[in-house]
DNA sequence: CGCGCCACTTACCAGATGGTAGAGAATGGG
DNA sequence: CCCATTCTCTACCATCTGGTAAGTGGCGCG
């Protein structure tokens, strides 16, 4: 009965590595089948499409996301530490399980229905985040402004900067590990001086 | 004569905005054929196969880009003002030919050789920027950081704000033109307190 | 034993895909 | 008038796609 999940779970991942790879619509059911070894129909087994089976992943994935970012809030005070908390796990993510990262990105691309099903899995998330963002700013610890707005950017930047390899290679950067720290340092202060009122985070809760 | 120019660039416009929109692997040469009247065979007798379309459509679309951007740059005084008219270049791309926009996003998600051919094209542009960057750092407009990673942070951060309407939908920004105006505000904002030093544009060039 | 359920397989299919072969119309130059 | 070139078409094909149908073997349970 453990054999029953097993399968079903390495099917999930194998398909998370090729839809945040090369993508949902470069992916054949048959790849993913070959990369596991079995058959296209023990897919089709577990998951009845292959539009099912790309749902299922990104329930993973918003899931294992949820769970690193809820870790790297739980483990942080409020104030700055708590966004840098946040961006490093988000690093980490894209160091440990790049595949996630870009399932985030391909799915938002793809649009409805898949971008809907992963828009409503992370809501609560959005939403806690934002609230984090109205308290900052009500305290003064950051800059006023919409806190839609200013979530989204940071998303954008945090996602683009972990994720766009090509267009690293693009600008002079190369991939690595140390590229991708001083990377890390790099956004860091980016985000701070964006974000941050000068002088008021020493005294933040 | 003329009209051999004409199905030519056609083909390429209804190409780029399935690329950019849709994308690459999730558009079919008949599409592409059937939205423009003809037959797709028509496509291939100007395009030898749909991965050398894909490249003219990368050289024009790079072409255009660095034309707003020329412009952009031309019109604008060094320091704080030309990066706020390069970003508001973008954003009127976004709006005015927002499969421009998608089809570079596509492109680096697609990895080389399409990739390749892109940045190759691009090389240029980001060189100049580069030493755009470095000129204002040097004379202490700009914070001083590399040149690099802050060309990758704000490209991803106009690239993703100017794109990713799904996400923007996600956080409660509904997609339109006085949304869009909001949005590259706030953006401006951001980038500005990022990378301007306080106090140092009004005396620059 | 034997019945049925579970996990998985082989066999198959209809439709779409990128691409080839080659013919037909229009044009223009000798 | 005829040939050659340019452009577009119809006809066709091998391959791959997601998905269906129909089993097969094993394991637990009465």
């Amino acid at each position: 009965m453990a054999r029953t999940t097993d399968t079903r779970e390495r099917v999930l991942q194998a398909a998370l590595e090729s839809f945040g790879g090369p993508g949902y619509e470069a992916t054949s059911l048959d790849d993913v089948a070959a990369e596991l070894g079995v058959s296209k129909q023990t897919i089709l087994y577990y998951f009845p499409s292959k539009a099912a089976l790309l749902d299922a992943v990104i329930d993973l994935s918003a899931a294992e996301l949820a769970g690193a970012l809820e870790d790297a809030v739980a483990s942080s005070p409020p104030g700055w530490p708590r966004i840098e908390a946040v961006v490093r796990s988000v690093f980490r993510l894209a160091l440990r399980r790049p595949e996630l990262l870009g399932l985030i990105r391909e799915v938002t691309r793809l649009g409805p229905p898949a971008a809907t099903r992963l828009t409503d899995d992370l809501e609560p998330l959005v939403v806690r985040a934002r609230g984090f963002l109205e308290a900052e700013m009500a305290a003064g610890h950051m800059r006023r402004s919409d806190p839609r707005l200013v979530l989204m950017s940071a998303y954008s930047t945090v996602i683009g900067v972990a994720t766009e390899v090509e267009v690293l290679r693009a600008v002079g950067v190369e991939p690595g590990m140390k590229a991708m720290v001083r990377r890390r340092t790099e956004l860091l202060d980016f985000l701070k001086s964006a974000l941050v009122v000068p002088g008021s985070e020493p005294t933040s809760t």
